[in-house]
RNA sequence: GCCCCUGUGGCGGAAUUGGUAGACGCGCCUGACUCAAAAUCAGGUGGUGGUAACAUCGUGCUGGUUCGAGUCCGGCCAGGGGCACCA
């Protein structure tokens, strides 16, 4: 027979066209099915779309498509994360407005993903640098304020000396700015906080509930919030030694059981204590002034020496009035964790020990691991941080690490100092307050304004959105909006004089932290969520993005609706109930002699028996096959995904995206993978008008018996159904596509094999497994399936068809086929009844020729028969 | 330094969660069709021995538990990731 090869460049916009004009993927927030929410971490609209891209909305789109058919309404919209410092660069490179740009990028990239043919409700499209979104993040800034989830203070922030702006802790990578990637330094500036520390408890123990998270991002966020149990400790200070009106140090410590260890204390060169020390001590001033010159590069304070400052203050032990501990000033103490002093016992703690060797300080070791013998036992040059029983300790010898430190803390919470307890049990977390402010021009102006008179003042609600000036200049680096001549000159709201608008925007992960709550109702005017529509939508049921994300952006949406609840905008526990992390999309790198990289597109690559070769296209010079690598502009290892929707189409982008490696692992972008996906769709497309041709003389009705060949044909079709429906629930696609493969294959057999003069029953087990092989494939390759489907003499759009059923029986086989070993090594098989006894079977194994002479003459011991698993025999 | 993950053919990876290791795809080899190529179709493809039936070894290394281990446990090795002066 003689089918034309499928064409997906006619065929694929001609579908596109279809689902929107029939907007067969708008979902509407009256519909009474029950919901379901798929979403892909939105793009930022750099330019073009990657092939990473493909890959996320890819695996979105098989979701969604699978969802709906399976009776859900559903939600799939998408939009951008469109405020950011590249489109400032831009700006300034190319002379260009940031805006201008941001939207012919996001024209562009709109263009590119309906190519894609993805199943989105763009009719709720959103962009976060538009004033209809970004004023109700304004209006939420305020809310925040006052519900006590803002804080302006002056603090010492990480400072992006390449984008001139400040960045949170969690965009601080490797002690570099997560952009610029430049070294960031540590400067004292007054900056808007949101107050996700409020939350921390909250944020670590919801963890335990998000059992569809991966575990790996579970972990990750565990660790960076890092609870940590210790003990608040008051040290009174010898007064004889001590500045007047200080009378006590406060420290924190996880090892109150090692307090008879003790051998100094350190203070923060930020501590107050520290400071009004060097009031009287111009040595001690200087030391704390070095300590900040050391350099204000994150990376070096982390490599510096350990250095101290004996302040001549003394600090009494709290067990022991006559016991005086030396205060110093250290460099490596941290003033914004726990209490910004500790006490040292270089015993069990590596950096104090450091500490003493360099001060001849001395050691007490007061923890004796298990077995040692206490005479031999000293610490000279290495901590002992394990576990064991006190020694030199007092009422706590002879205690386990963990009944020392309850004792310790029982007795200390007891003792009281100045009328206070000296001790107070006490949970510390690593996790900082989020820091907001950026000095840039492309983001959500905070709704400040900054009077002489009455202070910090919030800009009424009537006066939302405050909207970025247009007239803006990107000759200098620094903050336009800052520079700007009138924009920042306003009223007061509250006494009318002149004042000055806040000229910092807000951290881009602001937009990005509540999208997925906007989508629900994106054309409300009045506030930022319609509270019933968003309680009804959310959470969001399948979340899927980067692992880049792992803390960043999923820690701060979680910190959002917690927020958002409490300023009434929704009532939810957590914004994604399921979330799922993808691999990057690798490829392999191409070097010129001269070291340059090349693209893939301008090489050729041969195969000389097992030896590939690349040589450059243009004159055919030698180029070196390298390692296989993240796809990036600078390893010039990037496959544009436009050429190859233009040259193979969208179907196949999205098949071999799917195919061979596990989701969440990276995939090798390869070009005769890319072949064999294209090979693929050509097959399906004849196998299926194969199919349809002898299909065509089927009658209606079904048979009511069906001969072997028919029934094995629909024992294939209902199998892959029920393994497929698995898989794509559980998100392995890569298992879904062989089953697929699985799927023709055996009809291709059953075709080839077919007896002449196809009979009605196998006519009509081949029409039903062709309407079930096409609704099978169709979230992931929707193009080649609508065209099929339609070739099958379908009227309806297999985008509207409900998911098949499983005929269950036909799962169930009469007879089944068993492995035999003979001492758990494979000699045979047996073929017995589905509902053999286990007599039965041993009796029948034991006839086997293979078990006999592989049991060679010996009786067997016994006979393990596993029920329809497998029968061991053991000789 | 601490925490976590991964290790299976030439390659990407399957393996019903303790039950036939290598499904499916890529690549490669052989054949059919063709003047030829492409495309397509058929067959083969973990190593070793054998024409073959078959035997034997084989899931990073090593020891253990078990009738049976890629899967569980102990100890190593290698690669990747996260955190890192956190008191």
């Amino acid at each position: 027979m003689t089918t034309e090869r499928y064409n997906a460049r006619e065929a694929e916009p001609k579908w596109q066209k279809a689902w929107e004009e029939q907007a067969i993927f708008a979902a509407r927030n009256d519909d009474s099915r029950p919901k379901y929410y798929v979403l892909e971490m939105f793009p930022y609209p750099s330019g073009r779309i990657h092939m990473g891209h493909v890959r996320n909305y890819t695996m979105g789109d098989v979701v969604a498509r699978f969802m709906r058919a399976s009776g859900y309404n559903v939600l799939h919209p998408m939009g951008w994360d469109a405020f950011g410092m590249p489109a400032e660069n831009a700006a300034m490179a190319n002379k260009i407005h940031p805006r201008t740009w941001t939207y012919a990028n996001i024209e562009t990239m709109k263009a590119q993903l309906k190519r894609m043919g993805l199943s989105l409700d763009w009719a709720r499209e959103i962009a976060t640098c538009d004033p209809s979104y970004y004023k109700h993040q304004q209006k939420m800034f305020l809310d925040f304020v006052a519900a006590d989830l803002v804080e302006r203070k002056k603090s010492k922030v990480n400072w992006d000396p390449v984008d001139q702006t400040v960045l949170s802790n969690e965009q601080v990578i490797d002690g570099r700015g997560w952009r610029s990637g430049a070294p960031v330094e540590q400067r004292e500036l007054v900056q808007w906080f949101f107050k996700i520390t409020k939350y921390s408890d909250d944020l670590l123990a919801a963890i335990d509930r998000l059992d569809r998270w991966p575990e790996k991002v579970r972990l990750m966020q565990k660790n960076w919030i890092g609870r940590s149990e210790g003990l608040l400790t008051r040290f009174a200070l010898d007064p004889a030694t001590t500045p007047a009106h200080e009378t006590e140090l406060e420290i924190f410590t996880t090892r109150p059981d090692t307090l008879f260890g003790a051998r100094f204390m350190a203070l923060s060169p930020d501590h107050p204590l520290a400071k009004s020390a060097a009031e009287k001590s111009p040595e001690l001033a200087a030391f704390i002034a070095e300590c900040k010159r050391t350099g204000t590069a994150t990376e070096l304070i982390e490599t510096a020496e350990k250095f101290g400052f004996d302040t001549g203050i003394k600090a009494i032990h709290p067990f022991d009035p006559n016991w005086k501990l030396p205060v110093y000033v250290a460099n490596f103490v941290l003033m914004d964790y726990g209490t910004g002093a500790i006490f040292g016992c270089p015993g069990h703690d590596q950096r104090d020990l450091d500490f003493v060797n360099k001060y001849q300080l001395g050691v007490t070791p007061v923890v004796l691991p298990e077995g040692q013998d206490p005479a031999g036992f000293t610490i000279t040059t290495i901590a002992y941080e394990g576990e064991g029983r006190m020694i030199n300790s007092r009422f706590l010898d002879g205690m386990t690490i963990a009944e020392a430190k309850e004792e310790a803390a029982r007795r200390l919470e007891r003792q009281t100092y100045n009328g206070r307890p000296v001790g107070e049990r006490k949970v510390n977390y690593r996790l900082r307050d989020w820091g907001i402010s950026r000095q840039r021009y492309w983001g959500c102006p905070i709704p400040i304004i900054h009077c002489d008179a009455c202070g910090v003042v919030p800009v009424p609600e009537k006066d939302l959105p405050v909207e970025l000036p247009d007239d803006i200049e990107f000759d200098r680096p620094g903050n336009p909006l800052d520079r700007h001549p009138t924009w920042k000159n306003v009223a007061c709201p509250q006494c009318g004089k002149p004042a000055r608008r806040e000229t910092d925007t807000m951290d881009t992960f602001v937009d990005s932290s509540w999208y997925f709550a906007r989508f629900t109702d994106p054309w409300l005017e009045t506030a930022p969520t319609d509270r019933r529509v968003a309680d009804r939508w959310l959470p969001v049921d399948q979340y899927i993005g980067g692992i880049e994300h792992a803390i960043l952006h999923l820690l701060y949406s979680r910190f959002f609706v917690r927020a958002m609840r409490a300023a009434g905008h929704l009532d939810l526990d957590e914004p994604f109930a399921g979330l799922f992390t993808q691999g990057m999309v690798v490829h392999e790198t191409y070097k010129k002699a001269d070291g340059t990289y090349v693209m893939p597109a301008e090489i050729k690559i041969e195969v000389k028996g097992e030896q590939r070769q690349a040589s450059l296209l243009s004159n055919g010079d030698p180029v070196e096959i390298g390692s296989i690598e993240k796809m990036s502009k600078s390893k010039r290892n990037t496959v544009d995904p436009d050429d190859i929707i233009a040259t193979f189409g969208a179907d196949t982008a999205r098949w071999f995206m799917l195919s061979d490696s596990p989701p969440e692992r990276d995939v090798i972008w390869t070009e005769d993978g890319v072949q064999g996906a294209w090979r693929f769709v050509q097959r399906l497309w004849r196998l299926v008008n194969e199919m349809s041709a002898i299909a065509a003389a089927v009658g209606a009705p079904k048979p009511n018996e069906f001969s072997e060949p028919a029934l094995a044909v629909r024992k294939a079709a209902h199998g892959a159904l029920a393994k497929v429906s698995d898989d794509i629930a559980k998100l392995r696609f890569n298992r879904c596509v062989a089953h697929i493969y699985e799927f023709a294959n055996a009809i291709a057999a059953s075709l080839a094999d077919r007896p002449a003069g196809a009979s009605q029953d196998l006519a009509w087990a081949l029409r039903e497994a062709a309407d079930i092989l096409v609704q099978l494939f169709h979230p992931m390759m929707p193009h080649l399936a609508e065209e099929c489907w339609a070739a099958l003499g379908h009227d309806k759009l297999v985008a509207e068809v409900p998911w098949p059923a499983v005929e269950k029986a036909l799962l169930i086989e009469e007879t089944i086929t068993l492995p035999v070993q003979v001492n758990g090594k494979k000699r045979a098989d047996v073929v017995v009844p589905r509902d053999a006894g286990n007599a039965a079977i041993e009796a029948a194994v034991l006839q086997l020729e293979a078990v006999q002479r592989a049991l060679d003459g010996k009786a067997p011991k016994k006979v393990i028969v596993v029920p329809q698993r497998i029968v061991n025999v053991v000789a």
